[in-house]
RNA sequence: GGGCGCGUAGCUCAGUUGGUUAGAGCGCUACGUUGACAUCGUAGAGGUCAGAGGUUCGAGUCCUCUCGCGCCCA
């Protein structure tokens, strides 16, 4: 049943039934409610015309999950900091505007539908292109808008009526219109290069696309024989110091070469040494036998080559390795693919081998090499081996015809950006990895034979060779006429739609309202992964399209790791389902947990083990926040609630404190986000709401909420706790959304106030509610407090027990503890106060707070003397240890000459105060008599 | 090989420009069901801030090195 959101007019006869709440927050009983609630108000919205009315944007767009993705507690964590931000941007009266969607993926989506297919027994093949990608369609008709129906039970204020998708019609658009512009301006070319080829998915990667894994391999090292023409050659070598070049046991001469792929030895078209290397300069233009071809390759000479490193000799696979293929480009070698796009040997090696997976024919060659007595050795070889960041297949290094991007144009211009401070990172170090891999660019090969994507535009003709890039498709040959024109088969890197999200998802290339209201947009929230895929890109492609740059500020988050350090994965079977965690605790649970634990930038650890144990501290912080909203609907009763100035002159202590200390948290919370310190907001929001008006000012009312109070005490103890509660909620809501609602809704106010607390405005901090003074008898107060109780624990007083109490203070003192006696006795389980300390002492423990104060409780049968002398001791001990720290800064005359003033007055009115209870207990000590101690 | 980061309580981590008695949550110990909350309260135990040098009146914080761990790029 849809309840609607209480608003400001209900406020004033507020039914008898809402003073009851259960006595646990039920999140599922509330959260969708809440959840419509929202979008029913509109509030997730955002128009240009807000802006036009002069409407301060503040933007977000997400990071678009993987059509195919359901949600993860990375996407739980990076979703909620977004959310934290948009939602206190919205209360501070921004158009606040978070734009969702979602990313087609190509190889992850089309392998997910491939995978269906085989198991239905056909194929892409058998389907043929057309059909297939009717198939997917369909695939992400039905599930794609999973993850974002997802991000609603968490809570996410996205404006939904604005979710896009990276192969909608007018993002597409925008893909064709950069992928020709950039062709226009010389950025975009096409040519045959080493790529990384990943044979499972039978497509190209970027460099980024293949990521390195460390693995434990071999290093083997194979003899090419030397024909018998070059023997002079060899033999000069040898005199010279060339390791590598030996006789075979049949006399023949040979070098050793070395490499960890064997396999690729059958598509070596040479050997490479460095020019200056004196070793070889007598084989130089030689040759050898390449064994198990019957083919002969020469001997080269290019600066490539390290000759410190192992023999300083090179085999050179031009085909399969793109240091060769350089090798090659300058030295003329040919060029020889023996490999077939699924990575097994083809036609160009002996009968044996063909046919064979490279993993087998790197068996067969070493085995084969065996029994020619021309395997010299292996050694162990930890090296990096790239792997498909998709599949995780080995990649083969593969010379193709492929469209690239020139970036390094881009990159200066992205690099200036981050230099020049137009974009910041945080935390501060991604600054440096930014710059790095901008100062080193390489281009970027944006071609994928893959089916499931944007169709690069391009189109050959089949009369006169002429190809075409354009941005409508063509009838007939620009050249010459023909109407036999075929569309380039391939489709491009699915980066290069999403590195134009934060344009496109307004309408560019058209310039729309939208995009005049929201572009440039302010924070990317993100983890480090994408810097260089996605990221990097974003800057590039807004500094070059329409020369700003995306956003200014990116926050990179770190990453959800369960207890043993290991990133969370579905393979490892170590993940935590967000949703399982919201449907146990609620999403505020959820939010909070992850919110408080998000040190900048540092990693958040998790034990999937013991979901309950991982996620009590946001649970335990939403009831808490619960219970106390529950006490004070109780206590407030359905009477009108005075304002704060109404109620000005009935301030008691505890009120002014409690006002103090809100305004610190409001400027705190506030710098704390500004800063992009979530957890640092997180922990002033938890001091300020348990540690402080939990734990000590709701106390400290309780009595005056009583009906039979004082009135002018009562109404001010209310108008101050409906405000507490009012600003802690509206402090607190973009962290726990949902609680905060439902309680604030609730909550009785002094005035007007706005329909819901999620378009309520952020608390401004009032400099007129500090008050030092309040602080600091407060804290005197609980100081004092503190110490009794932790008498009364030292000696076993029972719970129940009342105590009288004699203080010795000063007359401010005397003051705030007439005042705040009832407290004082309440909380400290106190009978009586007496000023003063009893004549002739007795028995009884004694306490010295900081300012001298004593504390003194006769504990009749409680009390032993050896133990109490014993425990001043110590406590004697304690303070003459600090007291003598203290002097000894004062003795150094350097400190006193060189440290600022107030380091010295502090350090001098510490030693007074240390002195002075040390005094008081030195006398206490005596009265005791000398006794044992 | 190059670069970045981390090492603080049993565990997970804060500690912002050097200046407090180095903090929090969880866990642990003792007591407690006083009409918000046992998903809680009160009191407590627990730290040579990885190690060694250095700068400074003063170092968890800055510098150098060593040890251990992680990540990124080749």
């Amino acid at each position: 049943m849809a309840e609607p959101l209480q608003t400001g007019s209900q406020q004033a006869d507020r039914p008898e039934e809402a003073l009851t709440l259960p006595k646990t927050f039920d999140p599922a009983a509330v959260e969708s409610r809440i959840y419509q609630g929202w979008i029913d108000g509109g509030y997730f919205g955002a128009s240009p015309s807000q802006v036009a009315r002069g409407g301060n944007p503040y933007v977000i767009v997400i990071p678009p999950p993987n059509v195919t993705a359901v949600l993860h507690m990375g996407h739980g964590l990076n979703n909620t900091v977004q959310d934290v931000l948009v939602r206190w941007r919205r209360m501070q009266g921004r158009v606040a505007l978070w734009v969702p969607g979602t990313d087609h993926a190509g190889i992850a989506t089309q392998n997910v539908v491939e995978r269906q297919l085989a198991s239905e027994g056909t194929s892409k093949e058998a389907l043929g292109r057309d059909a297939f990608v009717e198939r997917v369609w369909a695939f992400v008709g039905e599930t794609g808008d999973q993850i974002l129906e997802q991000l609603k039970a968490i809570g996410c204020s996205c404006d939904w009526s604005r979710t896009r998708f990276t192969l909608d019609e007018g993002l597409s658009r925008a893909v064709r219109e950069v992928f020709v512009r950039l062709y226009e301006d010389g950025l975009i070319y096409r040519g045959e290069y080493i790529i990384n080829w990943c044979p499972r998915c039978r497509t190209a990667l970027s460099n980024e696309e293949a990521e390195g894994t460390e693995v434990d391999g071999s290093l083997w090292h194979i003899r090419y024989p030397i024909p018998a023409e070059y023997a002079d050659g060899a033999s000069a070598a040898a005199a010279a110091g060339a390791e590598s070049v030996s006789r075979l046991p049949d006399g023949r001469w040979a070098l050793t070469v070395s490499t960890t792929r064997p396999e690729t030895m059958l598509g070596d078209t040479g050997v490479a040494v460095h020019p200056g290397d004196a070793r070889y300069q007598s084989l130089v233009g030689a040759e050898a036998e390449l064994p198990l071809t019957g083919r002969r390759i020469p001997l080269v000479a290019d600066e490539y080559v390290d000759a410190e490193f192992g023999t300083g000799m090179v085999k050179v696979t031009p085909a399969h390795d793109p240091n060769d293929f350089e090798i090659a480009g300058r030295t003329g070698l040919a060029i020889l693919n023996v490999m077939t796009p699924e990575g097994a040997m083809n036609d160009e090696v002996p009968d044996v081998f063909r046919g064979m997976d490279r993993f087998d024919a790197r068996k067969a060659v070493i085995a084969a090499l065996e029994g020619q007595g021309l395997m010299a050795g292996r050694d162990d070889h930890r090296h990096s081996v790239p792997r498909c960041y998709r599949c995780e297949t080995v990649v083969e290094p593969r010379l193709s015809e492929q469209w690239f991007v020139r970036m390094k144009p881009m990159a200066d211009k992205a690099l200036a950006a981050s230099r020049d401070g137009t974009v910041s990172f945080t935390p501060g170090r991604w600054t440096k990895v930014y710059d790095g891999w901008m100062e080193n660019i390489r281009d970027w090969c944006i071609s994928r034979q893959l089916w499931w994507g944007h169709r690069i535009p391009v189109w050959y003709c089949g009369d006169c060779g002429e190809f075409m890039v354009l941005r409508e498709d063509p009838t007939t040959c620009g050249s010459c006429g023909s109407e036999d024109l075929t569309q380039d088969p391939d489709v491009l890197d699915t980066w290069f739609s999403s590195w134009l999200w934060p344009m496109s998802v307004f309408g560019w290339p058209e310039e729309t309202e939208d995009l005049a209201a929201f572009y440039p947009g302010h924070t990317l929230v993100t983890a480090p992964e994408i810097l260089f895929f996605w990221v990097a890109r974003m800057i590039m492609s807004g500094l070059q399209m329409r020369g700003e740059v995306p956003f200014t500020e990116v926050y990179l988050h770190g990453t959800v790791r369960d207890i043993q350090g290991r990133k969370m994965s579905k393979s490892l079977g170590n993940g935590i389902d967000p949703l399982e965690v919201v449907s146990l605790f609620g999403a505020d649970a959820l939010r909070f947990t992850l919110l408080s634990n998000v040190g900048v930038g540092a990693d958040i650890r998790l034990d999937h083990e013991d979901v309950e144990a991982s996620f009590a501290p946001g649970r335990n912080f939403v009831n808490k926040l619960w219970n106390a909203g529950r006490f004070a609907l109780r206590s407030l009763g359905t009477e009108p609630v005075a304002s704060l100035d109404a109620v000005a002159d009935d301030l008691a202590l505890e009120d002014r404190w409690m006002l103090s200390r809100l305004r610190f948290a409001e400027e705190k919370v506030d710098a704390e986000l500004e800063a992009l310190r979530i957890h640092g907001a997180a922990e002033a929001l938890r001091d300020v709401f348990w540690s402080e008006l939990a734990d000590w000012y709701l106390e400290f009312v309780k009595g005056r909420l009583r009906p039979e109070a004082d009135a002018p005490s009562r109404e001010a103890a209310r108008a101050v706790l409906a405000h507490a509660l009012d600003r802690v909620c509206r402090l607190l809501h973009p962290f726990v959304p949902f609680v905060t609602e439902e309680l604030w809704g609730k909550l009785p106010s002094a005035g007007d106030r706005p329909e819901a607390l999620i378009v309520a405005p952020w608390p401004l901090p009032d400099p007129t509610h500090e008050d030092s003074a309040a602080e600091r008898r407060f804290a005197w107060l609980q100081d004092l407090i503190v110490q009794v109780r932790s008498l009364r624990k030292e000696y076993g007083a029972k719970e129940g027990q009342r105590i009288k109490v004699h203080v010795a203070c000063d007359a401010e003192g005397e003051a705030t503890l007439a005042a705040g006696a009832e407290s004082l006795e309440r909380l400290a389980r106190v009978g009586t106060v007496e000023f003063g300390l009893p004549p002739g002492g007795g028995a009884g423990a004694t306490a010295v707070l900081t300012d001298g104060t004593q504390v003194f409780i006769p504990l009749e049968g409680l009390v032993d003397l050896d133990q109490e002398r014993e425990r001043l001791r110590r406590e004697i001990e304690r303070l003459e240890g600090q007291l003598a720290g203290t002097r000894a800064k004062l003795a150094n005359d350097a400190f006193v000459s060189r440290a600022p003033e107030e380091v010295v007055n502090k350090e001098r009115l510490k030693e007074a105060s240390l002195r002075e209870q040390i005094e008081k207990l030195e006398d206490k000590r005596r009265t005791l008599g000398a006794g044992t101690g």
